[in-house]
DNA sequence: TTTTGCATCGAGGGTTGC
DNA sequence: GCAACCCTCGATGCAAAA
């Protein structure tokens, strides 16, 4: 699975957050939250949503074009990382700084593809570059080459779609769903309805921070916690803790050599996580608690307030405002700061 | 130069709310 | 029933250590 975009490690130096140079018990104590930044500012600096504000640097560069749109930190006399590529705090010096910089990588997925005996050619058109205005999720999805035929052992019928069904969908006659962009198979038209973003440039869910985008809001919420510091997933014999839990369970494993006694896909205990300060509840009712001692204005809570009056505007369940929505694009896409989610 | 550990994110599958 | 939300697995790159 080609990882088409990387967030280089940010490039420490003064005046930047250097996680590292704290405990990592300490870290959620210490970091700014997004929530205590005035909003306008923020918001300001972002005001126009990233999408329109930030030419969306989703537009397909090689690493070296990156460079050449390094208008903020070489602007400003500051180092760059050592490769040369900007940082997190690049971006976020940017930000503050007035202009906004996004990386400009972008996003290019292609599927997985299935076991095919007849492979695409390697020498495939790129993926449609995103245009400015944002395309409906099914006119994103133009297949990359100029006109993908089944593969071989599809059967005919692969083509022929019923009425409403997406022009790059298809269910095969035993019932499966079939993307016609990479011939990738689903059992559920959900999933393949969803499958069928990840061919599409345009991104729902927008970091008001780098602006860049995520399909899902969980993806979009994990990211942020890159900016925010948060780090919910604490090791019980080290103290170090993680972004991410699958991070937590490969260093008890590797380092620890604690291996965690779960099955293959087993869920685990849902930790419910206070975006604003990174604390961890193991019950909703806990976090709403440390939210009213703590964070009384936390959008979480005026989400539940306001879906408790069936008020509109409230967060999509599960969401936890951590940002009050700049932009109809945010108020839809709900948060960018978390909620009591994992 | 190689290995190790961490950070990050894509994407499939499960769950929940409307 | 559907869309959104959430969780998990796995892949990849980077930096530091060996």
């Amino acid at each position: 699975m080609p990882r088409a975009f990387l967030v280089k490690k940010a490039n420490v130096s003064p005046g930047k957050r250097n996680w590292s140079e704290l405990p990592d018990h300490e870290r959620g104590d210490v970091y700014i939250p997004v929530s205590i930044f005035p909003n306008s500012v923020l918001m300001t600096e972002v005001e126009a949503s990233p999408a329109e504000t930030v030419p969306l640097c989703l537009t397909k560069h090689s690493s070296s074009d990156n460079h050449a749109q390094l208008p903020s930190s070489t602007a400003l006399g500051q180092p760059r990382s050592p490769s040369g590529s900007p940082g997190r705090s690049d971006i976020r010096r940017s930000l503050h700084s007035g202009s906004l910089y996004v990386r400009s990588k972008m996003k290019v997925t292609t599927g997985k593809l299935p076991p095919d005996p007849t492979p695409l050619p390697p020498t495939l058109p790129p993926i449609p570059i995103p245009s400015p205005q944002p395309l409906p999720p099914q006119a994103a999805v133009v297949p990359a080459a100029p006109k993908q035929t089944p593969a071989p052992s599809e059967p005919p019928s692969m083509v022929n779609r019923p009425a409403g069904q997406s022009q790059n969908t298809a269910p095969t006659p035993a019932g499966a769903f079939v993307c016609q962009v990479c011939q990738k198979t689903f059992q559920f038209q959900r999933m393949l309805n969803r499958h069928v973003k990840c061919h599409s440039d345009t991104k729902r869910h927008l970091c008001t921070f780098c602006g860049k985008g995520f399909n899902d809001t969980f993806d979009l919420k994990r990211h942020v916690r890159t900016h925010t510091g948060v780090r919910p997933y604490k090791c019980s014999l080290c103290d170090k803790a993680f972004t991410q839990r699958c991070s937590l369970e490969s260093h008890m494993k590797k380092i620890h050599s604690v291996t965690l006694k779960y099955a293959y896909k087993e869920r685990r205990n849902k930790l419910y996580v206070c975006e604003e300060c990174g604390h961890t509840a193991g019950t909703q009712d806990e976090l709403v608690r440390h939210l009213h001692s703590l964070h009384p204005d936390s959008q979480l809570l005026k989400g539940k307030a306001a879906r408790r009056a069936g008020g509109p505007g409230a967060p999509a369940p599960g969401s936890v405002g951590g940002s009050a929505p700049s932009s109809p694009r945010e108020a839809d896409s709900d948060d960018t700061n978390g909620s009591a989610g994992q």
